[in-house]
DNA sequence: AAGGTAACCTGACTGC
DNA sequence: TGCAGTCAGGTTACCT
């Protein structure tokens, strides 16, 4: 789960916690997750001050003096703050104690993560431009950004034979963009997914960023989707699930046409989409 | 360069 | 009740 909605309600959430504060310790409960956690990272943040907190498509940033600290929630991750004490559940792999400030008392970040496809990893200021990581160079544009447009999409996509929807999956002209959220934006734009991205014209490509960039804006409003994974930082469920076009809707007649919602497999992928309303 | 596929992993659900 | 099969929000590695 976590696409980009979900990844910003997640900072949003986390932000008042870790903002400013002093890191008291750091806990691995395993080597790893999707990459090893490096072994060193209780030492290099114990007694240091979390600055502020960024994100970069679906990667969480929280950022140190001395270098960034970079999670990634993969399919099933999600952080949760806690009261210092709280017990760890099964798949709770990762900790960062933050002092306490003000009433407040000392507080955990913990990251759960079931199938570990996510991952934690740090950058050293030392090592460069953050977004010359490895995991962060070759990335698009952020799709809430001033410069994202169709006509970037236009651009980027001529000559791709790929289709429309595994070109926004990608993530190396837009980010953030998963599968709920192409499927949706997709439908809303009214273009068929299996459209060569080539082929789409340029008005096709404005209103595809439109659906885009109000549907991820609106997602963030309602606190995300719910899925079996993702819940807000706060414990509440995000309920933008409920104002699905498509996604997850296979046979149920389309909000706007009624003819049934179709599923098909792109890329290993489900996509929904609605025959009669996307061409 | 771009496109296709397998792989990573657990848990929930379906059908027999 | 159990077992096998399918599917799930992502991304990289590797091959054509």
């Amino acid at each position: 789960m976590p696409e980009l909605p979900e990844v910003e309600v997640t900072r949003l959430g986390v932000a008042p916690h870790l903002e400013g504060r002093l890191v008291d310790s750091v806990l691995l409960r395993r080597d790893g997750l999707r990459w090893p956690f490096p072994p060193a990272l209780p030492g290099l943040l114990a007694g240091q001050r979390i600055s502020h907190t960024g994100r970069r498509g679906k990667y969480l940033l929280i950022h140190f003096g001395h270098g960034t600290l970079i999670i990634h929630l993969g399919m099933s991750g999600h952080l949760r703050v806690l009261p210092l004490g709280t017990e760890p559940k099964k798949h709770d792999h990762f900790d960062l104690v933050v002092e306490g400030q003000g009433d407040a008392g000392r507080q955990v970040l913990r990251l759960h993560d079931p199938r570990r496809f996510g991952a934690v990893l740090w950058h050293a200021n030392d090592d460069g431009d953050l977004d010359q990581h490895a995991l962060l160079r070759g990335l698009g544009v952020e799709p809430l950004e001033a410069h994202f447009s169709g006509e970037l999409l236009f651009r980027a996509s001529r000559g791709r034979k790929a289709p429309v929807k595994q070109f926004l999956l990608a993530g190396d002209v837009v980010v953030g963009v998963g599968n709920i959220y192409a499927c949706e934006s997709l439908f809303r734009a009214g273009i068929n997914p299996k459209t060569a991205a080539g082929r789409i014209s340029r008005g096709r490509y404005d209103k595809l960023a439109l659906a885009i960039r109000a549907i991820l804006a609106e997602a963030i409003v309602q606190g995300g989707s719910t899925l079996r994974d993702f819940i807000a930082v706060n414990g509440q469920s995000g309920y933008f699930q409920q104002s699905y076009f498509v996604y997850d809707r296979e046979g149920v007649p389309c909000r706007n046409c009624s003819a049934p919602v179709r599923r098909i497999v792109q890329g290993q992928r489900s996509t929904f989409y609605c025959v009669h309303c996307q061409k």
